[in-house]
This record gives C-alpha cells, sequence and structure tokens, in this order.
RNA sequence: GGACGGGUGGGUGAGUGGCUAAAACCAGCAGACUGUAAAUCUGCCGCUCCUUGCGGGCUACGAAGGUUCGAAUCCUUCCCCGUCCA
C-alpha cells in the first residue's frame, strides 16, 4: 500500500551484560552497519565506566550513535530519545548504513517502534504542588484524585506508586481529559523501517555470574576515580544519572559511609535485580529471536548473522 | 571443669502456652509499566493433594524424652555456639 521503500533495522536486546555492546559491533563490522545506543543511561556524558559504554577501543572504529549526547543535568526521556533516534535513522538511510541499536531500555525501542501518544511533558511546578497536597505525606490523595479524575487508570496504578500516579494525575489535569482516554489516541509508529530483533537470553545463572565479573572489572578500570572526577568536577548529588546503579553507592563509599566491599557487593545485587527486570519486559517484546547464550560468545554472533541474512533477503523478494 | 547467654524457615531476626506455616527485613521467583525506565510499583515465597477454598493432609523452631486438651514457647537430659571464671 504505501510505496515507500521499507529498510530493516537490526535490534539487540537483552539484559544488561549479556554482551549486546559485542554483538553489536561485530554484527556492524560484519554487515556494514553502525551502533545506535538505545540505553538512557549511556546517553550521559561523563558516565563511562558504570554505565558499561564500550570502550573506543573495543568498539574497534565502528560508529555509534546516541551515546554521550546528555548532559548530566539534561533530563532523559522516552520521547526525547525517539526524536534523536529518527534523526539519526535518517541520517544512516542516506548513507545507506545499517543500524544496530543495542537495547538495554526496553521503553525507549518500544516507544521508538510504536509512538507514543499525544500527552504532555512533565510538569515540574504542577507535580510539586500535587505533592505539597500531599502534606509531605501518604500518597493516597493521588490515589483518590485519579480515581475521580480516571477511574479506569486509578484501577491499574497501585495507590502506592507515587511516580506512576502523579504522571496520571497531572496528565489529566493538563489534557482535560482521562489519561486513559488520552492513550487511545492515535500513535505514530516508526515509518519506513522493519526492525529484526535478536535476543540474548544467557541462561540466569551464568548471567549472574557474569553481572559479578563485570562489576569486578569496572571497579579495577576505574570507576571509583570516574565518580571522584564527577563529583570533584562539581555535578551536583542530585544529578539524575548519580541515581544510576553503583553511582550513588560508590559515593557514599568515598563519603566514608560505605565499606568498598558492601558496595560492590549492592552493586551487584542491584544489577542483578535490573537484568531481571530487563527480562521480564523483553519476554513480552514481540517478534523477538532469541538466542542462548552471550553477546561476545562467537557461535552466537554466528547465528544471529545467519538469522538477520536471512531475514533481509526474505524480505527484499517478500514485499511488494 | 564451672557460671551465664544463645541455637527459629535460604539469610538476618521477632515471637516466651492456643489467634503461629511462624512478624519484619533481605535474598529468590513471577509480574506490571505510553515522556524519571539502571526508575517506579505489585504478587508469591516449607512440602503436598484436590472439588482452588479465607480448603485438606504432611513436615517444621538444635536432638531425644516429658508436662499439657494444646508447646517454637514450660520441665529433664544430651549435642553444638558465644562470653566470662578456673
Amino acid at each position: 500500500m504505501n510505496n515507500e521503500k521499507i529498510s530493516p533495522l537490526i535490534a539487540v536486546v537483552g539484559p544488561t551484560a549479556s554482551g549486546k555492546s559485542a554483538l553489536g559491533i561485530w554484527l556492524a563490522q560484519k554487515l556494514g552497519g553502525e551502533v545506535v545506543g538505545c540505553d538512557s543511561t549511556q546517553m550521559y556524558r561523563g558516565f563511562d565506566v558504570g554505565t558499561a559504554k564500550p570502550t573506543m577501543e573495543e568498539r574497534q572504529g565502528v560508529a555509534h550513535h546516541l551515546i554521550d549526547v546528555l548532559e548530566p543535568n539534561d533530563e532523559a526521556t522516552a520521547g526525547g530519545y525517539r526524536e534523536r533516534a529518527i534523526e539519526v535513522l535518517n541520517g544512516l538511510c542516506e548513507r545507506q548504513r545499517l543500524p544496530i541499536f543495542t537495547v538495554g531500555t526496553g521503553l525507549y525501542l518500544r516507544v521508538l517502534l510504536e509512538g507514543l501518544a499525544e500527552v504532555p511533558l512533565r510538569s515540574e511546578p504542577l507535580r510539586d504542588r500535587l505533592r505539597k497536597r500531599a502534606g509531605g505525606k501518604s500518597v493516597g490523595h493521588l490515589h483518590r484524585m485519579l480515581k475521580k479524575l480516571d477511574p479506569e487508570t486509578a484501577k491499574k496504578i497501585a495507590a502506592t506508586d507515587e511516580q506512576k500516579l502523579l504522571r496520571a494525575v497531572e496528565v489529566c489535569l493538563l489534557t482535560k481529559k482521562p489519561l486513559s482516554e488520552v492513550y487511545q489516541g492515535e500513535r505514530k509508529p516508526l515509518d519506513g523501517w522493519r526492525a529484526i530483533k535478536i535476543g540474548l537470553q544467557p541462561k540466569r545463572e551464568k548471567l549472574y555470574e557474569q553481572v559479578h565479573v563485570r562489576t569486578d572489572a569496572m571497579l579495577e578500570r576505574g570507576w571509583m576515580e570516574e565518580v571522584r572526577g564527577l563529583i570533584e568536577s562539581g555535578m551536583p548529588a542530585n544529578a539524575k544519572p548519580f541515581d544510576f546503579i553503583g553511582y550513588k553507592e560508590l559515593r557514599a563509599v568515598l563519603a566514608r559511609e560505605m565499606e568498598l566491599e558492601e558496595a560492590r557487593a549492592a552493586i551487584q545485587q542491584a544489577t542483578r535485580r535490573y537484568a531481571k527486570r530487563q527480562m521480564t519486559w523483553f519476554r513480552r517484546e514481540q517478534g523477538v529471536h532469541w538466542l542462548t547464550g552471550f553477546g561476545g560468545d562467537a557461535k552466537v554472533q554466528e547465528q544471529a548473522l545467519e538469522w538477520i541474512q536471512s531475514q533481509i533477503a526474505g524480505s527484499g523478494s517478500a514485499s511488494s
């Protein structure tokens, strides 16, 4: 129906430490592609070791996009990511390069591919007012308020989930419509591209082991020094990226509020939980071709390549 | 050798006669999530059976006995652990 050209894009999804970067870079070399990060934390400049950004050596000359594009006091948002990603895609299309997304932040990929409802951005003043009305205490009133504004959505959000309640109430007030109605509005899916999704799924036990090993490696690579440097550069303690796994723990170590070993254990644990949440999210992702193992594994890489090639070849003749 | 203190479910740890398969927290597992997403939140969490019910059975608070209608909780002995005295 649509006579515009449809180009393939690759999306490598999987939990943290599953080797997405390694696979992405390898595929980029094989297929003439460029890596596009899809990770909210790697977008921040200066937070390198702790977010496991691939180093320059690891990138092996492959171009990377959407990494180091935000300042620490900028705010990463799903919608903002989408805009930037579309720009990158346009550029790659012109240059006839295959986009290879390495996806840690599942929400961002979904928003990129499926679009976002037309919803207003966050409004801090409004949020402050809403929070104040709580008297700094229970979030029950938010839930009650939402029940009046949009009973349907109120049923879906736990009365204890302040973050989501705040967002829902905010949207209802700003749009003067129930959120459920706002969400029914048309979304604009990504146009002109077809996603080929590869999922990395190492055995749980192995993944956790790798999480531990990688945490140790990151500490050895100077994570602590990175945090010290960031603090010394005058970065405010409430800068968003300091919330990322590990950064608050290491800050506590530097402030002598925590022992290094305690921090190490806490980081490993938080990372395990994070990996688990990612797996939960990606499990529901449609059309993923799952591979058992790590992205750095040669066998996995060959399997990924093979499947992608079959997909690209198949689509050429299938589409009209 | 003696005197105290203690041994509770994967871990920490509450519980001092019935309301206790045993608080709470952690770990673990499952899940939700349309602009904070490395965030935020929910459920499950001894085993087992079915007619899946605020259902039944079994096993459980170091071990073995005992008291009691009823014990993780009281008594006796034993075994461990910690501290102190010789």
